[in-house]
DNA sequence: CCCAATTTGTTCGTATGTATA
DNA sequence: TTATACATACGAACAAATTGG
């Protein structure tokens, strides 16, 4: 894994500096998921700087959602559990009614080669090994989105068909835990596009039918891009969601 | 206008309540958008406080976007041009090519009665007075997007169909200086769509054919709806852009 | 139930650096 | 050059929440 730090400008803010040792100790796997990293009074003894100093760091940090503080218990590695996903990354909301849980099957996975397009994406070479899977979700029972995934076979050393299909959690929870990959970042491209036969087929729909179609860029903590996951949603009586401002 | 200051727990800290006198300040117009606020000295002697607690709150606010610190001149009220409303509220992007400045035709004017839907989204009673208008909107020549846009007339008093035809910087910004009303926040929901014969015409686009439809209500300093606005965007060339944990 | 230790949250103050006018 | 304003960094004290005894 990638844990050097970054180059900063010689004359880079104290903070940012810490900022940037904080997440290589992330990176590198020192402190892990869902534990407490060092209290700031040991954090500061540890880069010599002050207790404000430190805060100031972990603030930017809390602030990207990378760490989460807790008063009067520690600060945490943000975990990827099913609040987190749910609120965070997943943006398909019921058009009335609360914000719930998807379902989601397991449909199909094949090992292949990233065309030019997917090596772009993921920062590969075109011919670089890939594994490719599909997901079908449900909410409330109705087949709402099939979700296109694509993964870099070399960030994923020893991925296997059984471990997507029965993991126990979310797929970011899996790219976590069983691989010390975080994502922190995605970055999603939105169109409308009218259902190929394939996918109408999988969530009860018209060829035709207009879908909405997210195609995404998971992001680590230096930014690097994780997976690429090309999704189509029935917008029937779904929507996505975004609030900017807030 | 309303320029209460919403209530906060008893033990709320000092640094909170700093911050709603400032947005209370700048709700009411004492500070007007694009100019300077008092300094950070003067503000800490206004409000009693440490300078440290004047900043704290400010950090929050220049995170939302509503301030805007420059180092050596000054913290000024963010005000809407051209570029704020690009790189911030403006979220279709050509698929390739730069980010670029929409040309904006004026299509249609009509005053008429809130509906029930549009009552909820506005904060209305049905049956109260809005405006409704069209714009379409064109990247290199070519039409990818049709607005409507609908406003409570009680918080546009003189509101005229001339303003907006011939306003001379964006929408936001002649909410802004005509009726000292400043879009903060926007909630924006998306959904896949077959176009219908009308906005199909304006787009040069058969009729069916998949649109993104984005239904966006804009918000103020304290979070009243200011602005109800659906747009219907050709994704053929274009696609909204959303990221998310930077 | 209370107490003590630990940890983050808030508030104050001061000094110095850097950018701007 | 000088004055002003924000940015960084340090330190100290106390408040508030949590945990474990």
């Amino acid at each position: 894994m990638d844990t050097t730090i970054p180059a900063l400008p010689q004359s880079a803010p104290l903070y940012k500096e810490v900022k940037r040792h904080v997440m290589a100790a992330l990176a590198s796997g020192e402190w892990k998921p869902g534990a407490a990293i060092p209290a700031e009074r040991r954090l500061s003894e540890r880069y010599g700087t002050s207790i404000g100093t430190v805060r100031k760091a972990i603030d930017e940090l809390c602030a990207e959602n990378i760490l989460i503080r807790q008063q009067g218990r520690g600060t945490f590695v943000a975990s990827h559990n099913r609040d987190r996903m749910l609120f965070y990354f997943f943006h398909v909301v019921p058009a009335d009614g609360p914000k719930a849980y998807p379902d989601v099957e397991f449909l199909a996975f094949t090992r292949g080669k990233a065309d030019r397009v997917v090596a772009e994406r993921l920062a590969l070479e075109p011919g670089d090994a890939v594994v490719r899977f599909r997901n079908r979700l449900r909410l409330a029972g109705t087949p709402i989105m099939v979700d296109d995934i694509t993964l870099a076979a070399a960030r994923f050393a020893g991925l296997t068909e059984r471990q997507l299909r029965t993991r126990p959690s979310t797929l970011y929870n899996l790219y976590q835990y069983s691989f010390g990959i975080s994502v922190v970042r995605t970055r999603e491209r939105l169109r409308a596009v009218a259902a190929d036969g394939d996918i109408a087929a999988l969530l009860d729909l018209a060829a035709g039918t207009p879908l909405l179609q997210i195609r995404r860029i998971a992001c680590g903590y230096h930014d690097e891009p994780v997976e690429y996951r090309v999704s189509h949603v029935s917008t029937a009586n779904h929507e996505y969601y975004a609030e900017i401002g807030t």
